[in-house]
This record gives structure tokens, sequence and C-alpha cells, in this order.
DNA sequence: CGCATTAGTTGAAACCTTTCAATTACCGAG
DNA sequence: CTCGGTAATTGAAAGGTTTCAACTAATGCG
């Protein structure tokens, strides 16, 4: 029976709005909205038959008229940098677990690396009104964060330190996750090290690296740095074929990688041009995604507490949009060094 | 200087409106509407007034009013089954391609499995009235999916296939990628494989472990079925455990897994265990993930054209919204097997 | 019984944008 | 100089919700 002009199937119905319910239910439409904010100042009776007007038009609330009038959505959201590295997806986890304790929704985009789309979006997301915007940025220092923050919309930087009079951030201590892989290496008796890692425009690259020659001074090792064009497995694969080419004689006993990605990438090379991980390579990565400790050597890895990175992040952010007397704070969170075996002492 | 007093810090001002910006340009609203939508209609000298207007003031236009003008907002949203398993968030990136083609802002949702997650997502997303869903349920039969179809918002089912009647949707076909990974062993000469996935209430299990049998039928191959809790990295390396453990003799020389993760945990137990890959165990993954081919053995795997995916039932969806004799359709790509190392003939 | 209080309900105003019919200003043709 | 026509601009209305001052009805107290 359900013919093309069935009316019940048809699209474009306006969907009901107070105004129908009240006029359903008997009553006005101030007791309606009364019904759905507060429900302890209406009448039992009036209540349920109110919900179940609601309930037969099948009413869903308008949330663009909700916004309107209050002024402010009750979403946040947060422009990743790059939605196929788990380390992001991780951290985007955390920030949806404090989103949905404070009862907020979360809105996730994907910049994808690129400035462009990245203006875009933020653009969009001030035109809703969004609460508040976290961001790890394609360039922390780019004034457009600020003028957000300026405009009313909070900002929390991600994973970098921006602009520290404009907004809060959260970070891990990079220059310290660098010391560590290597005093982890050091201690292992290794005294040719390479990093693997690049390019030095992003932070992370720069202050791992910093930690690295830090922790080396002094000593007698050596620290040869292999440069790599972007953070992504290939890279790896690419920075392996390089290191496998140096004469036996200097070729470096371990590797210290910029990421996982890069370790991933590193370490399917070596095996597969013979290259014994850790016996002539030694490994260390840094993120500790899951897939590094699937890995079929597992992965030594610099941790980074990535949910609660996020999750820090989303309720600073939420003080920020709710609290009077906010303070901009930047938290700096300590990386740990999970060894596995591919820095074991053979 | 900065005083917490200075008004030009506080956070609360109203920002401005259309009738702010018209005031100061000394035009009437309406012609501040037109600059924005029809500029065309407006003299060169007034628009770029009402230009200049705009950029003092630092007007945003308010995306709210706009939606509740237009009834419709120009969002639309995936909601995805679990943003850790790198499939999705590349069939992400198909939408992100499609909208962004489109002019359409994404909202990515991710539901982490949870029926819960998913509803309370799903009726946020009806009261934003964005302009459609997609969505890879948790269980794709489930009625909320048809009620929002009939509410007047599309719904496409992305990776499985739902009630017909109501929605589009794109999928893979998954008994199709079954046949080709057990074709693709049984002609590399293996007799004894199993089959490691589950729970079997996933459409997708199903289906692949169906191409699996019909592959097998007349054969005289045997599977076993090594039963998973979930598609997960974990739980590959528990299966893996489960087939070191049978006697050498009735071992199976060939395993097809439901999925890459799975595959992957198989692959690292099996190298703990010294069981070699492909030579006593060869592995065919199901997903063809990028950590796939990165694996120390390089993953053979059942490879789903993901982006395409996205990108299909993103144009579905917009197909839905904006042409009036839309029809749905149920469209089905093909896999292929894509052969590396870990099912390489010895 | 009348007054004061409370609980419950009402209706208009405001939020900001877009649309569209109506108006004005201007130009050229007759 | 007037008429017709076009280009530019205007102002009011609509869209759905929330808020709040104002109103009504009911209750309790003296």
């Amino acid at each position: 029976m359900a013919t093309g002009t069935d009316p019940s199937t048809a699209r474009s119905v306006r969907s009901p709005s107070v105004k129908d319910v009240a006029t359903r239910a008997g009553v006005s439409l101030g007791t309606v909205s009364n019904v759905l904010n507060r429900p302890d100042r209406v009448s039992e009776a009036t209540r349920s038959r109110v919900e179940k007007a609601m309930a037969d038009l099948g009413f869903v609330r308008n949330e663009s008229a909700r916004q309107l009038r209050a002024g402010r959505s009750s979403t946040i959201a947060y422009v990743m940098l790059d939605a196929s590295n788990p380390f992001f997806t991780d951290v985007a986890q955390g920030i949806e677990d404090a989103a949905e304790q404070a009862d907020m929704s979360l809105f996730i985009c994907n910049s994808d690396n690129r400035a462009s789309r990245e203006a875009r979006y933020l653009q969009r997301l001030q035109q809703q009104r969004v609460t508040g915007i976290l961001i790890t940025p394609v360039d922390p220092s780019h004034p457009s964060l600020d003028e957000l923050s300026r405009h009313g919309t909070p900002v929390v930087i991600v994973d970098r330190v921006g602009n520290t009079e404009d907004h809060c951030s959260v970070a891990v201590d990079d220059v310290l996750g660098g010391r560590l892989a290597i005093e982890h290496l050091l201690d292992l008796g290794h005294e040719r090290i390479a990093f693997v890692g690049g390019p030095e425009s992003i932070g992370q690259v720069r202050d791992r690296l910093d930690g690295a020659r830090g922790a080396l001074a002094g000593t007698g090792a050596s620290l040869t740095v292999v440069h790599t064009s972007a953070l992504s497995v290939a890279e790896g694969r690419s920075a392996g074929e390089r290191i496998a080419g140096l004469p036996r004689s200097s070729r470096p006993t371990a590797a210290f990688c910029a990421n996982d990605l890069l370790a991933l990438g590193l370490l399917q090379q070596c095996v597969g041009l013979g290259i014994g991980v850790p016996d002539q390579l030694a490994i260390v990565g840094y993120d500790d995604i899951d897939f590094a400790a699937a890995a079929a050597v597992p992965l030594t890895s610099v941790r980074q507490p990535r949910r609660d990175l996020g999750r820090t992040a989303a309720e600073l952010l939420l003080d920020e949009a709710t609290n009077a007397d906010h303070e901009h704070q930047q938290v700096l969170f300590t990386p740990v060094l999970v060894a596995r075996a591919s820095t074991r002492r053979t």
C-alpha cells in the first residue's frame, strides 16, 4: 500500500515545533518550554500531557533556535592534525571522554596537515559559535589563533605550545622525551646513534632532537641525523635504506626515531634487508601507539599520556568557557620510556 | 598595561550582528544581507562600504540564525564505529573529500562500538538538523535508523547493508572477499586452513566466513574456525596462542583473519613463538590498512576501496538531500586481494 | 469570609539572519 | 517634461526557542 503519494512518507513535512506541541496539548508554548527546561515548575498532569503530545508528534528540539537564543552552542571542537596517525585519534578519545562527562557535543575536524583546510574549519566553527576549540595546529604561532581568542572563542592548543598570552596549552615535554630515549640507549652501551626525523619545522622534531643532543653532551657517543621529509611509515623505510647503505664500521648501532610511524618503517626495512633488530640496530620510537607493541619486534618507545593530554585539554577549555576568573595555563606532561624487544640487550 | 578591567579584553562582548554592520555602514540590514548573499545586486560603492564595516567590527556570520531561517544546516555527519581502526579513518577521509567538494561541513563522531553513545549522537545530530547522516552502525537493523529516515533526515549506511527500504548503503562484497582469500590459499596448496574472527554477530565476519566456506566447498581442504571476541590486535595474539597449541600434524598451514588487526596480532604472536611466516603459517588479513604493508612480514590482505567507499556514500547522501527524485540504492564494491610476503610460496 | 501567598500558566519579546514585496532614485526615450 | 523601465535599496515578516514579567487559580491562615 505504500504508494508514492502516501503523505506519511512525504519527506518535506516541516518538523513539529513547540507551538505545535502546545496546540496539541492544549497549553501555551511557554509551558512546553518549561516542561523541557524546568520540569519541576510544571504540574504532574500537564507535564505528562505535554510529553504525550511530544511523543505523538515526534517532536525534536531545534538546536539552531536554542543556540540562537542562548548565543552559544553546547559544542566544542577538536581540529586534529592527522587523522591517520593513531596518536591523534587517541588524544581525541580523551577529549571525548571529558566532553561526554560535561554533556557537550564534540565536533571532530581533520586538517590533514593543510593550513587551508584548517583555516576553513576554524572559520566555520566560529560561525557556529562553538563554545571552544581544541586544536593541534599546523602552525602554532599563526595569528589566526590569537584572533579567535580575542574574538571570544576560547582556544586550547594541544600537543604544542602556542602564544601563552592568549590561550592554554597542553603538551608533553619533548625535550625530556628525547633525553630519555638517548639515555636508554647509552645505558645499553651504544656509542653511534642515529636520529631519524624531520622536517625540523615541526616543533616536536626540534625538541626531541634537542633533548637527544643534550643527553649526549659530554659523553663520547656520536649522533648522526638522518633527515626525513615527513613523519610517515614510508619515510621510515627510506631512512632505513640510507642507514643500511653506510659501511658497517661507521653505521650507527641504534636509532632514535621522532615518532613510531618512522620507527615502524625503519624496522620493516631492517627486517627486509637482513639487519637484525636489536642486534645490529636497536630502535627507539616515540608515541607508543598501539601498533608499536604489536610490531613483529615489539618497539621500545617513549610513551606520551595521550588520553590524559586530550582530557586535560578539554577540561581547560571548559573551564575557560564557564569560569569567569579563568587563568591561562600551560600544562606539561612527562613522557615515559617503555622498553621492549627492539632495544633488548643481547 | 593589560589590567583585568581593560574593556578591550573583556570576553562577553556580544559579537556584532548584521544590524550593527548596517548601522555603521549607514545602510539597511537588508543591504548587508545582500552583500553577503547576492553581491551582484549591490552597487560597487555600497558593497565596499559594507565590507569595510564588517572588517572594522569583526563581523562573523551567525550560523545558528542562518540555519534557523533555512530550516537545514549545511553539515553532514559521519558516525564512525571505531576511530582507532585505521580502516574507518580512511573511510572518513573519503567522505571528507566529497564533503569539501560540495562545500559542506563534516561532523565526525565516534560511537566507539557502543550503542548508547551512538544513540546519543544520533539524537544530537537530529536536533542540529543536519542535512544527513552517514553511519557505520553498531547494529544495522536497529529501528532508530529507519525512524531517522522517516523523520526526514537522510541516512546512508556505510560498510553494512541496512534496511533497503529506507536508505542507501555502500558496502564491499565481503562474501567475495572471503572467497578471494581462500582461493589464494588454495592456489598455494594449503589444505588445512583456519578462519580467525568473531564475534559472528558482526555482519562482516559472517559474510567473510561464508565466502570462505563457499570457496572451500568441493575441495578437499578443511576449515577450522578460531573464534575471537573482538576484531583487535590483542585478540589476534590470543588466537595465535591457540593455533600454536595445536599438534603440528593437525595444525593449519594457513590462516585467514577477519581483519588486519587480528592478522597483525596473530603475526606478532607467531614471530614470538618461533612459528615461521609464511613457512609454517601463511596469513591473509582483511582491509589492507597501511600498517599491513608495513608489518615486519608484509601482510597479504584483501583490500577494500576505503576512500571510494566513503566518497560514494557521501555522494549518495548529498544526492538524497538535494535531489527530489532520488532513489535509494545499494552500492557494492569489489574487493581485491593484495599478495605480499606473508603468503609467499617458499 | 477575606487576604496573602504560592503554584501553575501565559504571551510577548528577543536572539540574528534571509527573503521578498514595495519603494526610491535614476536614466533614456518620446 | 513626462513616462516607462531598470537598478539599488529598504523594511517587515518569518523561523523556533527561551525567558520573564504578569496573570490566574488555588491554598492556607487568621
